[in-house]
DNA sequence: AGACTATGAATGAAGG
DNA sequence: CCTTCATTCATAGTCT
């Protein structure tokens, strides 16, 4: 809706080259900047908080434009991914009866839990994680002023004229 | 999860246009639906009660198969998201131009859909909502107790020596 | 040129 | 309410 798109570019990234990604409509990210990423990722790094995003996006901003989003989004793929991958081939590996392998992944759902799955490798650079602050438990703060609950309420809807439908007319004034 | 499935639903979308979504599995909202939802969002609703949920998902249904969970998740989500962005983009937009784009994420879908969706802002029928219930972004309140580490932590990155570039230092005590 | 693939982006559904 | 997972849409890049 109203995507102001802001502008598009129209210039592919130089694979490594100096020319920096100026392509917009969609984060094309420079090679440099997919090093980085898959580098943290491999050094077990799976759900960065808010935060790490944050910063993730503001050094890598370096190498051409990109924003927070991205990154997450980079992340919630690749992990997606790895995961999706590795169920495709287990299903897949039916094919060769190897060994007796009757693992009841059905239920796919307490399995995926923390990060364990896909570290065959080691930490190769000299990356230091965050040293794991464990107490962001004080946010549990919950105010309770969301129930707007007025006795006199009605919705009236009314659509546009561009579709017949029957008149909707949200009243809410009954309870 | 115990495979319930709820059911496996046939339908197109009620809209007219099967663009994609002729799939099922899960609530796959037509462009009528997310337009009153949309419209309601914007209107103030936020975290409608069981009764207007049963409501609108009552009024909805005309368009197409819908469950009341549905709308349920519908405004859990818009909600969060909608928050998660501004956060986002307010905080990493710091670093370039502080462009005014609130909504630059455009929910654009398939070009078959949107036929209908051709103008940009024709939102704002005849709602009316409760009597002028102003609700504001008054809830940036969150205290954030993020600047837990500061000097402490260092993003000590090391990159292989594949490609030349800058030498990048993920150090996180700029914050 | 079209299909194919990899992947960015979006969102429904839960879990907590 | 916040975070996460799964699935899907959309498209840049590539292969045949």
């Amino acid at each position: 809706m109203e995507d102001g798109m802001s502008g598009f570019c129209i210039k592919a990234r130089g694979g490594g080259n100096g020319s920096t990604g100026t392509k917009c409509g969609r984060w094309n990210p420079t090679t440099e900047q997919v090093k980085v990423l898959t580098d943290l990722f491999r050094s077990g790094l799976r759900t960065p908080s808010t935060d790490q995003i944050q910063k993730i996006s503001t050094q890598l901003s370096f190498y051409g434009k990109i924003e927070s989003k991205n990154v997450f989004y980079w992340f919630q793929n690749h992990k997606a991914r790895e995961r999706q991958k590795r169920r495709r081939v287990s299903i897949d590996d039916k094919d060769f009866i190897r060994q007796d392998q009757q693992e009841k992944v059905s239920s796919a759902k307490h399995f995926a839990e923390i990060h364990e799955v896909s570290e065959p490798e080691r930490v190769i650079e000299t990356l230091q994680l965050f040293p794991l602050n464990s107490f962001d438990e004080s946010e549990k703060l919950r105010l309770h002023a969301n129930e707007y609950f007025m006795d006199t309420t009605a919705y009236s809807y009314n659509f546009g004229t561009e579709m017949d439908h029957p008149p909707l007319d949200l009243r809410l004034s009954f309870l």
